[in-house]
DNA sequence: GTTTATTATCGTATATCGTCGATAAACGAT
DNA sequence: ATCGTTTATCGACGATATACGATAATAAAC
């Protein structure tokens, strides 16, 4: 018997909580060219990402927030900037949930359609 | 040198915006949930899926309509029923990508922060 | 101290998402 | 033909997400 966390407001199982939250984080292609480029230049100034995304700077702003409250990035102050770097370790946590659920649903090829 | 594809109208990598869109896919429980079971019953009639979820019939509906946009289920009626299956081919080719992803972003662990 | 540069946040407008009930369409059974 | 079952779609609504400009806050430069 295998038992379950449910969340009590929604219903959904927690784990797949989760996963939902580590879609969610990729789902604006602006996050994912963000994280691309912390991870080809190790760290990047706020500025810097900015230039390189056809949005304003408070857009991006946003989407900095988001990864962070995903924990995705860590941003930490440099006098008047603002450095941002990739949380290698969520980065794994966030790969082996994803991965965990891509090896569930590649299990059985075999398909009645 | 390296050429990158740009959506015209985003600005936005091509490649990116795919993986933003498999993000989107799996940003949401139900949806997740959704591809859990079909991948643990191989297939599912719609019904069987509605119940269990707690979400109305045709809000499950809609989650699968995404789902099948996206190309990680295939449907197909048979009498006044709807099978479900999961496209597994497309489940891999969106783990390849995320992959792709994950190994760009735990590539270089050495960080300022 | 004033100015300049940088970034987060606020306010706001618009668009998309998520949800439901109601309805339509298709089929099987009677 | 009619009825019941199943599922997709429509219409409406509230909730989120996305976007921008304006503003505030902070630190560096002058």
């Amino acid at each position: 018997m295998v038992m379950v966390a449910k969340t009590r407001e929604t219903g959904f199982d927690t784990g797949v909580v989760q996963t939902a939250r580590w879609g969610r984080a990729l789902a604006h292609p602006a996050r994912v060219t963000i994280l691309t480029l912390l991870a080809r230049r190790q760290m990047c100034v706020c500025g810097e990402i900015v230039d390189d995304l056809p949005l304003a700077q408070s857009t991006v702003s946003q989407h900095l927030r988001v990864l962070r409250e995903e924990g995705l990035i860590k941003g930490e102050v440099d006098g008047t900037r603002s450095c941002y770097c990739i949380d290698v370790e969520r980065v794994r946590a966030m790969m082996e949930d994803l991965n965990r659920l891509g090896a569930t649903l590649e299990l059985e090829a075999a398909c009645g359609c």
